[in-house]
DNA sequence: CCACGTCGGTTCCTTGAAGGAACCGACCCT
DNA sequence: AGGGTCGGTTCCTTCAAGGAACCGACGTGG
């Protein structure tokens, strides 16, 4: 990408992509919702380059999705929390996850259902005062399609 | 990109950004949602380099995301029309819409509404069988921070 | 009949991001 | 002293995006 910017776009679809829509971005944001926290973690879960895996952490980073917190001195080591701006991701993953899981796969690769009585859940479009499920209340398992590939 | 795959990932996620996931995509697919459908609409409304969104709208009708249909005959020109696959990320837009409206501007410059009594619209996970609006009833009109970029 | 405009592209060159492999520095263990 | 772990950085190559010019089929006006 030439620019990551989307210029003249009066659009927050436009704005969004210039922080999250770049390769790769988007699979750093899903790991981390499913509990990566550790630079080697991404790096050989997503196959990515190193060099662009630490671009991708630092400007996670400057935009305030992740949060860079050490967890051990001598030598310094630092790991990757989502922020309350990276997981209000999540909407936005079940989408492109069910459309994934709808005209992308035969058979989906993980569900989401809830905690409480593990009834399936998807992304949907509701009116704004309607009761919906919060991230925490929802968990992610392996479905039928796992493995198959 | 060297290459718009992203291999070894059981995902949808990874799937679905294989297939919507390059700049430019998703853009394209948003404006068709509003109702843009042809090449100098979309040239023009993006500012996109031609050979690009020419390369774009081809990929997207492969994918089945978009249909090539006639308008006239003498000279034969076409225009693109969303498929049912396509219309589909309408969720996946919406999340990261509101994302973006939640965390990267100042006011929404657009809205999402109920066509019949005009009450604001989210994206939300839902249990799967309750009930949730359909595309056709809802619209989006220009929202309280339109035009302010 | 010739010039101009419209629409939907294609061609060509330049630039810069991604891939990939090697290297590095601080520390630990044996 | 040698090897392993972790979190990077450096360097080179390759390929996609940007941008501007060009093109072909057709209609329009003078």
């Amino acid at each position: 990408m030439l620019k990551r910017t989307y210029e003249g776009q009066d659009c927050s679809i436009a704005h969004a992509l210039e922080v999250v829509g770049e390769r790769w971005t988007l699979l750093i944001i899903r790991d981390a919702l499913l509990g990566l926290r550790r630079f080697d973690e991404f790096q050989r879960n997503l196959g990515i380059a190193r060099k662009v895996l630490a671009d991708r952490l630092r400007w996670l980073v400057d935009e305030g999705i992740l949060e860079r917190v050490p967890y051990q001195e001598r030598p310094q080591r630092y790991e990757y929390h989502l922020t309350r701006k990276g997981r209000d991701l999540h909407v936005a993953l079940v989408g492109l996850r069910q459309w994934g899981d709808a005209h992308c796969s035969e058979k989906p690769p993980m569900l989401a259902r809830t905690k409480s009585d593990k009834k399936p859940v998807i992304a949907a479009l509701v009116p704004k005062r309607s009761d919906h499920l919060r991230l925490e209340e929802v968990e992610f398992v392996p479905g039928p399609g796992h493995g198959s590939r």
